[in-house]
RNA sequence: GGGAGUUUAGCUCAGCUGGUUCAGAGCACCUGCCUUACAAGCAGGGGGUCAUUGGUUCGAAUCCAUUAACUCCCA
């Protein structure tokens, strides 16, 4: 105790420190105990290879605030910490890396890309963790999950052999959602779709027979070369005449029906339709209506392919349509070309449009699977907050469609399916069969979200931390992984474990720019969260980011606003250096804690158990930007504000022992206060607890119990007593600001009360440098001063000879004014008949109260005011 | 086209099941202070028809409906 305090908090030479004392002490790891409940959390796995954004941040924020929190009160807290494969992002970079040496991953095979996967995953791969350390976040280390574990990785397996051996899982030919960039298939979920400005070209397609021509409009040209028909609604009247008559298909040699189909929007362009099956999934199911043949015109990368008229082939997409509109405006057979807007699809992961691509893949059957998941969230067993969206699960579980899992890559989870070289039969199982040398294995991988779905449980790597971990508590997500992970993992809980994989689902904010945009690499608005805790510190940050997330709503984010979070911690920080250095060489003992107490300790310690309550209620209704503001409240306008500055007068004015009980019940309560605080704001809590006392080595506030509200502590009595006390002091500065009178200026003040204690008036004097204070039911106005009214008490100032007429009579009239527009709508209410016959009683009651009050003090105020003249 | 969300002070947002001096907080702004914890601070102050219109009610920021604007998701 007797070390120099710093007068600002420093958090880089203290985060470090701690973050590595917490792991030297396995502060954070957790062993099944049958003696204490669990409380678990399983960490949604980023990226192996990627680096912490602040939607991360928050993420990780609040779940470590639920596992602090939870810890101190007492449960066996388990985070487990882990990273995902990221299948097409990770592969894609290393096909990257391997081009800049000019090779390709089909030069070198699968095996030896792997190898190049595997060196790039251990590369890249720490580097999140250390980030996530930098946030203190309080992981179990000694969990560290990866989805292409061993143990992992044979889960997957197993999981496919058994939904395929129960006929979940089925092989076939689709139309399915195909990313030229990744040449992989995708599912619908990582399509996105953009508003895109394009054009309807209008091509006149001629009659086979020579009588005319059918006038077609389409947004993407460069398909008619696969065109199988051209449709029209059999309702509509322009074209009954040519349904049965065909076409001949421009810059091809074929000939194509003209076909009815009700699918045809007549009023979309012409009313007619070219019909392309293999690259258009409405235009498949038309052909699968009227047996249409599907050509494939493109390659795996979208170029075009033998299927299309020689002077078209190997052209890119985009460049066949330029080449396939300029042939036809050749031919004459461009009718018009209008500006257009759609809704183009493209690849998440890829970033370009997708192609609707016929291929052979692997699917899963959804719609019995997701039936028990559907009700564990009906029935409130899973519960969402916030609770809308609810719907929104409704809504895509009751339309679910097929999920294709298979993924034309190499990095990760291959299909467990070998083909016999002679028979083409399939064998399925999680080992491969004995006669290898007459069976190849599917070349395909799994989509990653169908290793991820079984994150909840297949974390635990053995039965009895299953048993005792799962099912888990907590889930803390953002609602744009919904479908793709939260469903999809709720799913495989219920069919692999007959039980939910966790009891709550925290969706959190989006985190935006200041301006209300998405945070992207390319508007180079997002702050790297690294740089933002190297100038704030962690816990700010952290502090901060809970601060302004109100939940269920888009974080809007600077890195300045961080300001908030570190002037919190300087705040906190400054005040354990008041207790501290006034505790130098004062005896601080425990038993001391109950002795001279007054209604200002009765106050604040009514306060503390008051928050403590609400904080409670907050957390567990998962209002954590409630609860922060809760403390940020407590901590600064109670603690501070109010009760550091109480004990003042104390300390620099009473004997050695009131000193010594007066600080050592401010050093507890400080204590208590930073306990409260540990779960949000780690650092600086641990930090100060060490310097509160000796503690033993391996000790930790992170392991200490979290303080517990007592309501019997919450005591109306002094609340009322201080709440005059606040009165008097605010309307004495209030004159003081309004008067321009010096801070150093000494004044006197008389209270015209009969209500006021002793230690009332000792505490309103040293609040506001009061000279003189005489206080008493009989005291009369002198004549220059400045007055205020508040409730059972007149304030008096004299100020013979400073005293402003105008400004003061100014003042009283606007109190006066103020609290009549406030009493009118009292009077207002109460002269309301149906008001007086209807309402109940005691808000009645209150009113009257409210009346005589205002009335009062309007009166007393008037009366000033009139002698004032 | 279907669904969800939002609209309260200059900005970002609280305001739970209608009635507590209900119209609030932080930031920004204005005024005065380097008062022996903190200028990353202290004290005081200005500022809002609670998006629109209508309804329910003794009473509406709060409940219902309507309109408008913005955001997101799904097809």
């Amino acid at each position: 105790m007797q070390r120099e305090i710093p007068k600002t908090y420093d958090p880089a030479i203290v985060e470090d420190k701690w973050y590595k004392y917490w792991e030297d002490h396995s502060l954070f790891h957790s062993e099944p105990d049958p003696l204490k409940k669990s409380y678990t959390i399983v960490i949604p796995p980023p990226n192996v290879t990627g680096m912490l954004h602040l939607g991360h941040i928050l993420n990780n924020t609040l779940q470590d605030v639920y596992i602090r929190y939870k810890r101190m009160k007492g449960f066996n807290a388990c985070w487990v910490p882990g990273t995902d494969h990221a299948s097409i992002a990770t592969e894609s970079k290393v096909m990257a890396l391997l081009r800049e040496q000019g090779i390709s991953k089909y030069d070198i095979g699968r095996e030896e890309f792997l190898k190049h996967c595997w060196e790039w995953t251990h590369k890249y791969g720490g580097i999140i963790y250390k980030q996530l350390r930098k946030l203190g976040t309080s992981l179990d280390w000694d969990r560290e999950r990866f989805t292409m574990d061993e143990h992992y990785y044979r889960q997957v397996i197993e999981a496919f052999v058994d939904l395929y051996n129960k006929g979940y899982i089925y092989r076939g030919l689709r139309l399915v959602n195909w990313c030229p960039a990744s040449r992989s298939a995708i599912s619908n979920e990582e399509v996105i779709y953009r508003t895109v400005k394009g054009k309807l070209w209008h091509f006149r397609y001629p009659l086979s027979d020579g009588s005319g021509y059918v006038v077609v409009a389409t947004t993407r040209p460069e398909t008619m070369l696969g065109d199988t028909a051209v449709a029209v609604n059999p309702d509509d009247e322009r074209y009954t005449g040519l349904i049965g008559k065909s076409i001949l298909l421009p810059l091809t040699d074929r000939e194509i029906p003209i076909i009815a189909d009700q699918y045809v929007d007549k009023s979309f362009g012409t009313g007619a339709v070219k019909v392309t099956p293999a690259h258009d999934p409405n235009d498949y199911q038309i052909a699968e209506r009227h047996g249409l043949l599907a050509i494939n015109i493109f390659t795996d990368h979208a170029f075009t392919n033998e299927n299309v008229p020689e002077q078209f082939r190997h052209l890119d997409r985009f460049v066949a349509r330029k080449k396939v509109v300029e042939k036809l405006e050749e031919l004459g057979l461009v009718e018009k070309i209008e500006d257009h807007t759609n809704n183009v699809g493209y690849s998440q992961r890829g970033d370009v449009p997708i192609e609707p691509y016929l291929s052979e893949q692997w699917f899963m059957s959804m719609k019995d699977l997701s039936e028990p998941a559907l009700k564990v969230v009906e029935e409130g067993q899973v519960k969402f907050h916030p609770e809308h969206w609810i719907k929104t699960y409704k809504h895509w579980m009751t339309n679910i469609n097929d999920w294709c899992i298979s993924r034309q890559l190499w990095w990760g989870h291959r299909i467990p399916v070998w083909y016999h070289n002679d028979t083409g039969e399939i064998y399925c199982a999680a080992e491969p069969p004995g006669d290898i040398e007459n069976w190849h294995q599917d070349e395909d991988v799994l989509d990653t979200w169908a290793s991820s779905w079984l994150w909840a449980h297949a974390v635990f790597t053995n039965e009895k931390d299953q048993k005792y971990y799962y099912p888990t508590d907590l889930l803390v997500t953002g609602p744009d992984i919904i479908f793709f992970w939260v469903a999809r993992m709720i799913i495989a809980g219920m069919e692999f474990q007959e039980a939910i994989p966790f009891k709550d689902v925290y969706f959190t904010s989006i985190i935006r720019d200041g301006q209300g945009r998405k945070m992207s690499k390319s508007l180079g608005n997002s702050p790297d969260p690294l740089d933002v805790i190297a100038n704030y510190g962690a816990d700010a940050l952290r502090f901060t980011v809970n601060y302004l997330a109100p939940l269920g709503q888009d974080l809007l984010f600077e890195e300045e606003k961080c300001e908030l979070g570190r002037n919190f911690a300087n705040k906190i920080w400054n005040a354990g250096r008041f207790l501290l250095m006034n505790a130098q060489n004062v005896r601080t003992d425990k038993s001391l804690l109950d002795e001279h107490v007054d209604f200002t300790d009765k106050w604040i310690i009514s306060k503390f158990n008051d928050t403590l309550e609400k904080l409670d209620r907050s957390l567990d209704n998962f209002d954590v930007n409630g609860a922060v503001k809760l403390i940020y409240s407590y901590v600064w306008n109670d603690f501070c504000d109010w009760y550091v500055e109480f004990t003042k007068n104390r300390i620099y004015f009473g004997d050695e022992e009131i000193k010594s009980a007066v600080l050592t019940r401010a050093l507890v309560l400080f204590e208590e206060m930073i306990k409260m605080i540990h779960p949000f704001m780690p650092f600086i809590s641990e930090e100060i607890w060490h310097v509160l006392a000796e503690r033993k080595e391996g000790d930790s506030i992170s392991v200490q119990d979290f303080p517990k509200s007592d309501a019997e502590k919450i005591d109306s009595e002094s609340e009322k007593e201080m709440e005059f006390v606040q009165n008097v002091v605010t309307a004495i500065r209030n004159i003081r600001g309004e008067m321009n009178i010096a801070p150093s200026r000494e004044i006197s003040v008389m209270l015209k009360t009969g209500r006021i204690t002793e230690g009332q008036k000792k505490y309103i004097s040293s609040l506001v440098r009061i000279g003189q204070l005489t206080a008493g039911s009989e005291i009369a106005k002198p004549k220059a001063s400045a007055s205020s009214v508040i409730k059972d008490c007149e304030i008096y100032i004299p100020l013979e000879g400073i005293i402003d007429l105008d400004v003061e009579k100014n003042r009283l009239q606007k109190e006066i004014q103020r609290l009549e527009s406030a009493l009118s709508g009292v009077v207002k209410k109460l002269s309301n008949e149906n008001f007086v016959n209807r309402a109940p009683a005691d808000v009645i009651e209150k009113e009257r109260i409210k009346q005589a009050d205002w009335e009062n003090q309007i009166g007393k105020l008037k009366g000033i005011l009139d002698e004032l003249g």
